[in-house]
DNA sequence: GGTGTACTATTGAGTACGCAAAGAAGACTA
DNA sequence: TAGTCTTCTTTGCGTACTCAATAGTACACC
């Protein structure tokens, strides 16, 4: 048990993994704080939006949400309460099975997400080119989507 | 999923940047589970734990540490708070800037720090090698080091 | 020396979760 | 029909942060 000094043989797969912790972070903390600046939402919000948007209908069963956006249902609760009081997401029963509510996008949650979506993208964009290579971008979302749900709902990028 | 209209060409940078949210969450999730339960450490306890081992004297400023981990200053403080009770960190004054408090590792600190490492390492690598080639681990690391910070305090991987 | 600007650290208030427990409903078995 | 098991959702409680405001200190520069 040396102390550290040794030119230490890092473990690829620890090396890897605090990266991407600290990736995320770093990402989240700028897109986050400019997301809520200019449009009150946090970065869930417009997750949520968006995967509704590109719904069936516009709508989708609590549990599918939470499998998408990799929160617990405790969680999407709480998420659905904040956009149905904004009124950018309204509940709706499902008749064939009364445990399930759906979450439905409102046509203002639909206007929501596109007045913020323009920004948003390009500033994931701006951010993302600006350090990495084209094939990086593409790299990263490959690899990682190899990850037990991460490349579920697959991802498209625009409201429409 | 088949679900909208027009096949949309999709942002790389987005799917990009979305995957690598997901991928956080469901790793983190599944990693903080079992260091809480084994060690009663959160993820960033043992990140700090680590990089104090690291240090110089097993110490270091805070607001160095707050780079490192990627907090605020105010969640340091807090973090260490946890960690002072405990026992496992001890500030230590600054005799040359009455402002700075350093956080030094004590003997505790190091030995809880060795006593959850070796799961906790061999835990990520069976994450990450359950789902990821040699290589691809390999070129995680390399690009998302590439991210402003995220390659800082490089990152070795035993305390020892 | 005083004064302004730039750190460093802490605190109060607020938030976005997670976990565990619980209720309500479907689904299978007998 | 009842009994049990699973699934979906919500709630209480706890926690790990954030931001904004505060206070102490350092270092200009005049």
């Amino acid at each position: 048990m040396t102390q550290v000094l040794t030119e230490q043989v890092v473990e690829p797969a620890v090396q890897a993994w605090t990266r991407l912790l600290r990736a995320s972070a770093s990402t989240t903390r700028l897109l986050s704080a400019e997301l809520q600046e200019e449009h009150g939402l946090t970065i869930n919000d417009y997750e949520a939006l968006l995967v509704l948007s590109r719904a069936e209908d516009r709508r989708l069963k609590r549990v599918e949400l939470a499998r998408n956006l990799m929160l617990t249902p405790s969680g999407i609760t709480r998420l659905l309460q904040g956009l149905e009081d904004a009124g950018l997401v309204e509940r709706a029963s499902c008749a064939t099975d009364l445990r399930v509510t759906y979450a439905k996008l409102t046509d203002a949650g639909l206007e929501k997400l596109k007045a913020a979506s323009g920004g948003h993208v390009a500033s994931i964009r701006s951010l993302f080119e600006e350090h990495f290579a084209d094939e990086e971008i593409r790299a990263i979302a490959e690899i990682l989507g190899k990850l037990p749900g991460v490349a579920d709902g697959d991802d498209s990028c625009e409201p429409t």
